[in-house]
DNA sequence: GCCTAACTTGAGACAACACTCAACTTATTG
DNA sequence: CAATAAGTTGAGTGTTGTCTCAAGTTAGGC
């Protein structure tokens, strides 16, 4: 399907400011940021933006590369924690560090990308991380046992929110609120859920997943 | 300050139908609805939107009056519970389902809107009544010690997040985050926080409040 | 060094919205 | 039933952003 035709120089260099250019710009004003201000980021006209990327989702995929990356590896710190609830922590509080960080990381969760094969591989992956996170946490007994990998969703939902709300305040706010998040998915005194997790369709409709 | 010369007839007319176009408009498109379609929906021109309200302030500023009042009506149910516990939980409930019913409500927590004098004060009162909620339930011993109104933020805009990830896949998914953070904001099973609470300028900051 | 396919460029066509104003219409009042 | 102040109208202007394409430029094989 990807007709892998090598590019020209010049258009590999271009390829690769425009990309660096859209992880500023992302990051910055979130991925509904102009074209425009990426390709003039990327000293490069807009014509050339939209030859190396004919959609904005492709430009979005490509600049979220290292995101994809880097909550991978915060992954698997977290399971290299010896204790299981401590790592489960670490691996949210991180995720929430890079949302705080990164606007576009934050737009990621709550917009409907369509994303390469390559990026949707290295997602299934990072689920299956996740899960193994929760999963462990779980067996500790330390992690309330009727939640969900798709619950943690409410968490950096909400937490994104919160930071939406909140920049230029301080990361107090930010802190609180996934102290108290962390503290409802506590096995210890965990109330029965009045209604059933998102089945796994059901998230991946929610985060606009690959449909 | 507001020069309350009486409209005439027909002006009137069309200032209610306007605010009732807002009010649907709004509820299913979000405070940043086109003008146009509310004065399509109104069955008014453009110019006479403009007329009436000569700022997209003023207009949702007449179009959340009724929730401002519904909100204040929950606040005092919520009051009248024997139980505090019960009591917040139905404040916190209630507004949560208005989140769900309407967009505009949603909005309105994230956005700066320069509200009228009336709206504000009615916005005063109302939190006033929110913090004798808060206090009540914490005196009985049911919420924790250290969460504050400004707290009840985060579930707000996190619930609102959820909200508008899931609407059109169902309503399970905005019960269990709310399940889950109302866990973590009960004093049986609390841990420390790790940070200060938003001070209440910080919170009419974020709210985008009257600056 | 020349040729050609591959790239780049930026002006311009489109689309969506906000907002204005001169020309018309209508409610009110004496 | 004027006279007129108050109100309505919608075409027009400005802005911001997306996306295209004909004309010009350049990399790289021969």
């Amino acid at each position: 399907m990807t007709e892998e035709r090598p590019l020209r120089a010049d258009a590999r260099r271009n390829r690769e400011r425009l990309v660096e250019a859209a992880r500023t710009v992302f990051a910055a004003r979130g991925l509904d940021a102009p074209l425009e201000d990426i390709a003039r980021q990327a000293g490069v006209s807009i014509g050339t933006l939209y030859n190396r990327f004919p959609t904005r989702d492709a430009l979005i995929d490509a600049a979220c590369a290292d995101q994809v990356a880097a909550t991978a590896a915060i992954a698997a710190q977290a399971l290299s924690y010896d204790d299981a609830w401590e790592g489960f922590v670490h691996f949210v509080t991180r995720i929430c560090d890079l949302q705080a960080a990164d606007r576009g990381y934050r737009d990621l969760t709550g917009r409907t990308v369509r994303h390469s094969a390559q990026t949707r591989a290295a997602l299934r992956d990072g689920y299956r991380q996740m899960l193994r996170i929760v999963r462990r946490a779980q067996r500790a007994g330390a992690l309330r046992a009727d939640v969900t990998l798709a619950d943690l969703a409410f968490v950096f939902w909400g937490h994104a929110a919160t930071v939406a709300a909140t920049t230029g305040i301080g990361t107090h706010a930010r802190h609180r609120h996934l102290a108290l998040m962390l503290d409802g998915l506590r096995a210890e005194g965990a109330h029965p859920l009045p209604a059933p997790p998102l089945s796994p369709a059901e998230v991946d409709r929610a985060l606009g997943g690959c449909d």
